[in-house]
DNA sequence: CTTAATCCCGACTAAATTACTGGGTTAAAT
DNA sequence: ATTTAACCCAGTAATTTAGTCGGGATTAAG
């Protein structure tokens, strides 16, 4: 199990899909703005994470992305894994070409690690995420809600104001 | 909350100390031949580990390194925030430079999900990791200790053996 | 039918990180 | 004194990350 930046930027691209794919695909160009990650690096991500069935594609004008399953069933977890493509690599592989005794037992204990991260990972879904962030904003959201439908008009006048 | 090859080095040698240094200090060169890594890159990292207080260190012949600490009040978090010196670099650092709205909250997702994650690292202790294994390794390790004794003379006929 | 939007693909590359090598020095035990 | 270790630091090979580039293939819309 590793977590890396390349896990971080998947998983956020993921929570991006999930939190805007509602109403049909989301195109790589508009997470790559939201997210600030590059678009061909997005395809790299999005072409591993097609092949373990996380997203699907629609191609053409309007195309994108959708969540390859509900939000409820896919797991930060098998983000990680579908971009890292774990080729496990834990040193001793496996357990045959462990040698005996204690060199085992130093490993096997960090095996056990591996595998609480893991499971603790596979626990937690992007629905989750993104319902318990939405509990913790969503008055937050209806307080700023009015100022939300001004702002086409204003963020002009913000923009030319940072100037 | 980085989790790489080098923080499982870190975890790695810090279980193996925490095994072999309840009678004394564990020096480098026996980590790195029961765990693999290089006398170097282990002195790095037990530069960083000492920083953090995580183990000390007895100098001239006879030294090594001891835990700093019971390995009850050792947190997996701890060793892998040690090695990664961690600056943070959650892209949006702290929170003042983001953007209003939706690009920030997919950024907050994710840093949820990471505090979870380093909150659960925080949880489990050296101890914790190896009375856990100890005690579904112990009556391997009893039934082995017969042939351990004799194991000086028996792995040369084995390497022969493999040929 | 043509165009434009989009996914798709592979090869290349710059930057960062990991893992290691090799050169020392200092402290302590024999 | 000599030896055994921790300490320290500069360099560097290998790997991974992140991105660029240049092209396709597919499909909706005009």
């Amino acid at each position: 199990m590793r977590l890396t930046t390349k896990g971080r930027y998947a998983v956020t691209a993921m929570l991006d899909l999930a939190l805007h794919g509602e109403k049909g695909p989301v195109n790589l160009g508009d997470i790559s703005s939201r997210q600030h990650i590059s678009l061909s690096y997005l395809e790299q991500l999005f072409a591993k994470l097609r092949r373990q069935e996380l997203v699907s594609s629609v191609r053409g004008p309007g195309g994108g992305y959708l969540l390859g399953r509900s939000g409820a069933e896919i797991y930060v977890a098998q983000i990680v894994d579908a971009v890292n493509e774990s080729v496990d690599a834990t040193g001793c592989n496996g357990s045959t070409d462990c040698q005996h005794g204690e060199i085992c037992l130093t490993h096997h204990l960090w095996c056990d690690l591996s595998d609480q991260i893991h499971g603790f990972l596979n626990g937690i879904s992007l629905a989750s995420l993104i319902q318990r962030r939405e509990i913790q904003t969503i008055s937050a959201r209806q307080d700023k809600r009015y100022r939300d439908e001004r702002i086409s008009v204003t963020e002009i006048e913000d923009a030319h104001a940072a100037f």
